[in-house]
DNA sequence: TATTGTTATACTCTATAACTATA
DNA sequence: TATAGTTATAGAGTATAACAATA
């Protein structure tokens, strides 16, 4: 059995591509792949806001949980400490959260979604479901969608 | 009914949080968590090479098509021509590659593997396997990969 | 000693504009 | 004019080490 494969035109934009490896059909390459066609159109949708997903994230896990210790959102969205600073502080100097130091513990901060940041997640709401949809749609529906979630939670966590 | 999800211990490392948005069970964040999972994994089993995804996925595509383009290479990979340049410029200071002027089209090189690029490609390929075999096995099997593989290629192509 | 937040730093990936040489 | 390869540059994302304040 031969390990080469054709990559059709639909799967590398290109006929007749052999694929020596198997590549062009690995999880690793199908992912990278996939993940950017959500990142540009999260960009297409929602750049207008002045918004990238990890602030849309932030956003997002303190409206759901406000008063989240600073570590424990950034553990929630895998975003190590010293990277999600600046993501707080971006937030924070455009009004949209607070930092409320802890009185029992000195060292910790609390996140809170200020009402500047609470309106502004609202209104990025209905954009952020419109480009899910968008996704769902090509997938062929909710049922592909919980599929493929589920396959990826297996890989991930 | 409510926009709330619980985020359970395994869907986002801790417990208790809530997930307003649906974001932690949102196509974005579950790929990109995928992408991260898949790429540590690669440079845990393929790093030791002085090898990049980017790096195996050129070799895989020139051992395959042996006078490509380097145009038509970058495109195959969805890599943009000007950030392309840099990796068959590593690729070909290490005596992996091979750039070839074209006779009839002087502003052309076509690509080709040395013999040091195949023999580095074949110690690279059982190993990139099992990186592969090992998201296999957490998925549960071929059939759930190609099923993956078939839902990730509706949303990228 | 350990933890929280922080700074500094480096490397990778992606994107755009503009250049050159060739067609 | 258009194309192939290139350079320069900028913006994200991710990773590690080390520090101050606090526990």
């Amino acid at each position: 059995m031969s390990n080469q494969h054709i990559i059709g035109e639909s799967a590398a934009g290109r006929q007749g591509v052999v694929d020596y490896s198997g590549l062009v059909h690995s999880l690793g390459f199908r992912v990278r792949r996939a993940q950017l066609a959500i990142l540009q159109d999260f960009q297409d949708v929602l750049g207008g806001h002045d918004i990238r997903p990890a602030d849309f994230s932030v956003l997002s896990v303190i409206a759901g949980n406000s008063g989240m210790k600073q570590s424990d959102v950034a553990s929630t969205l895998s975003i190590q400490r010293a990277n999600f600073v600046a993501i707080v502080d971006g937030l924070e100097d455009r009004g949209l959260i607070e930092r409320r130091r802890s009185d029992t513990d000195r060292r910790v901060y609390f996140l809170h979604l200020t009402p500047k940041g609470t309106q502004f997640l609202e209104e990025l709401l209905p954009k952020w479901r419109e480009h899910e949809e968008k996704f769902i749609g090509r997938l062929g529906g909710s049922e592909k969608r919980d599929q493929l979630i589920e396959l990826l939670k297996s890989i991930s966590d």
